[in-house]
Formats: structure tokens, sequence, C-alpha cells
DNA sequence: CGGCCAGTTGACGTCTTTCAACTTTGGTGG
DNA sequence: CCACCAAAGTTGAAAGACGTCAACTGGCCG
């Protein structure tokens, strides 16, 4: 928790402050923290586990917008402004997260302005990141998103790594974060796997070079 | 300029104030306000003409994001946390915009916090928008997309008005907008036609039924 | 009146989805 | 500990949507 990017340049004292006014949140896997469209109450931080946010369609379609790992914030905006979920949150696997109801965190802003600078730049971060995937769904073919939806599953920051390990993400799973299906999924996977770019198995992928996959995403 | 959503809610004399720290710069036609990936200096109002923004992809495709009239603003975002322009932004006819540059903008908030909370709002819609048409890029067929991008084009608020005309937007400019091609919107618009729900004419797309058009953007 | 830009339309290819059948995997309860 | 079941994954065949290419038309401005 300590080095979520809500948190970041605070110091102690005041990341203690900031902590203390958050409510904490046990959630088994597949429980609902919202839904999509209710009253924007809350932003949230996973500590632990995965939280899955998802859109639905009026055909009751799934689109994964983003899964979050243990110190990424989600609900940002929405605590900002107030106005409805953009999508449901639910757990992808057993996990906790803390939150902080929009009047708290109004009151740490005014105590603590480092913190809406904080929220301010998440929130920014996050619009770009859905513009960027908005251009990618427009323009790039189905192999290039799965690629990318790999690379932004993979845990940061592994110095001198070329090889990651992605468990408990279905093929299903990234068909909705990639927006195509499992089928094409399955076979696209198969194809990196023939040329040794990756392993799969159930609920596993394996990615051998990080390097070649950085290629297909960007390349050609 | 008045009914900008960014001065809603303001008492004249704060509006004013706000204005009066503004400065205007006028665009010829194709004239480029900002580029993608340059430093966010300022948020922009547009007061007269319209205001084309655009992400470019590394293979040298454009995305139209979107197409801004009088009263809308935009680079909200950058102009809060202060990264890059997540996109260019060019005029698409002889215009006019007003900006306030970061620093003038943190200063304004003190003086008139409502300022603050009508650019959270704002760009909280953005974020929001752009979430949504992720979302429908992944799940929808290209005549639904297109139906929204004209209904998006659509001048606001024509209380009783079942049509409605659209000029100044090339079949070029749809297809960027709907992730498609031009040749795909005019196969589209010509169907559309053949049914009387649309009349086409160079840089003009006349709306015959918007009831229509929201049934094919919304239906099945 | 000529040239240019916007738009149209046909033919064709390809990527992706869809449907169906089949195999593999991992967990659970007997 | 094993057998079994459900969930996950694989693969082929066929259809469909969409993009690409090329040729053609028509309106508009100088």
């Amino acid at each position: 928790m300590a080095q979520s990017p809500l948190l970041e340049g605070l110091p102690a004292a005041e990341a203690r402050r900031v902590l203390s006014e958050a409510r904490e949140r046990q959630l088994d896997k597949g429980e609902v923290l919202f839904h999509q469209d209710e009253a924007a109450e809350a932003l949230h931080v996973v500590t632990e586990g995965r939280v899955r946010l998802t859109q639905l369609t009026a055909e009751g379609q799934e689109v994964v917008v983003r899964l979050c790992g243990p110190g990424e914030v989600f609900a940002g905006i929405a605590a900002l402004d107030g106005k409805a979920y953009p999508f449901t949150a639910a757990a992808a696997e057993p996990s906790r997260v803390l939150l902080w109801r929009r009047a708290a965190l109004q009151e740490l802003f005014r105590a603590v302005p480092r913190l809406q600078a904080n929220v301010l730049e998440i929130v920014g971060a996050h619009a770009r990141e859905m513009l960027d995937r908005f251009r990618e769904m427009a323009t790039e073919p189905v192999p290039r998103r799965l690629a990318r939806a790999l690379l932004r599953l993979v845990p940061r920051e592994r110095p001198g790594q070329d090889d990651a390990l992605i468990v408990g993400v279905t093929q299903q799973d990234l068909a909705e974060m990639a927006g195509t299906t499992l089928y094409t999924v399955s076979r696209v996977l198969s194809e990196w796997e023939a040329i040794g770019a990756v392993t799969t198995g159930r609920g596993r992928v394996h990615v051998r070079s990080l390097g070649r996959l950085q290629e297909i995403a960007e390349a050609r």
C-alpha cells in the first residue's frame, strides 16, 4: 500500500492521516463492489487480490475496462464529480480494498493538498489510457490488441527480466480486454506458442519474450 | 460563451473575473493549436468555429477523438495534471478559442471554487465518454457507430425537431470518428438514404429522422 | 469551362466471428 | 486416492463484415 500512487510523495504522517480515514472492505471471489450507473460514492484502492472493472453493453456483452492489482486506484473520476460509476467493479479473486467516501476525500484534500494532486494525476492517466485504447480498438488488428492486453497485465518493474508469468486470467478474460472472442484469442495464442513467444495453460500465460511481444504490439 | 459549461452557475461578476484571465486566439482553417505529446499548457474553450481533436497512430492513421463547437471545453485533463496533450487540436474551420494557462487556472480555482468543480465535472464527463466509445468500438458494428457519431454532431437542444442538418463534415471525417473507412461510410449512408433516413451531399448530411437514427444506434 | 475534391460503386480478399465438436485440466467428493 | 464433472481450451469449417483497390461520377470554385 505504501507504494500506491495515491500516497506518492506524502510524508509518513500525512499518509497515516489519509489511511486513517479509509474504510476497508473484504471481498470474496466474484463479489460486486458496485454496479455501473450506481451513484458514485467513493474512490477505491486495491490492497490485496484483483478487482475487475467491466462495462456491460445493452446486449449483455461484457468488456473489461481494467484489471486492478494491489496499489491501483479506481473510480477516481467518480469520486471527483459524484456522478454515476461508469463501470461495474467485482473481485476477480478474494480481495481487499480501501475506500474513501467523497466527503472524507474533500476534507482530506484541504488538509493534504498533495493528495488532490495525486488523484488528479491518476484520473488524468486513466483518461489518457482510455483514449489510447479507443484509438487501438479503432485502428489495430486483434493480435496487436491482444499483445497490448498481455503487456498491461505484466507486473510492473521487473528489471532485466524478459519473461513474465500471468496467472488467474482466462482466455475469455483476455478476449474481453482485447475486444474479441475467446476463439480468436485461442488461435492467436496457439500461433505465438508455435513460434515460441509464449506458453499457455489453463488460466495461465507465460510470456517467454516480452521483447517479442512488444514487437508484435508495435511493429510492422 | 455565456452558456459554456465552464461558467455554469457562476455569478456574472465571477464569470467576468474568469473571462478576464483568458487569452484569446484566432485560428485559420487547418491551423494547429497544439500537437499530441506536447507539454500541456492550457485549458481551452471554443467560442467560434470548430476545433478537431485527433490522435495519430504510429502508422500515421488518424482517429478523430472529438469535434468541439462553440462553448465546448477541451484539454481539461491536461490543464489539471500538466502532462502531455493526449491529442492534436486543429481548427476545422476559421475559429476562435479562449485559453487559460495552468498557473492562471490554479489561481482562479482559489478565488472561484465553483470553477474548479465545473472543470472536474467536464473532465469527468469526457472520461466517461471515452469509456463508452471504447466499449462501442469493442462491441458494436460500423453502422451503429456511425449513427452515434452523427448523433454526437447534432447541435444539442432542438426541442420538437426530428431532423438535423450537419454541414462541413466530410465522409472521411465521419469515418475517422466512427473508426472505419470512407468507403464503408459511403455505403452505409447510401443504404440509409434508400430508406429515407437521411439525405447526403458534398460535406453535408441531412438527418431526416433523428428517431430512426437513434433506433439504429441503440437497437438490436 | 476545366480541374479537383468528394462521393459512389463493384469486385475481391482477408480478418474475424460463429457454430459445433472435441480434448484437456483441475478440483471435489466419494 | 481416484473417478468424475465442469470449466477451460482447441480446432475445423463456413459465413459475414469490413477493408482495399480501382474505376467512375458529379458538384463546385476559380
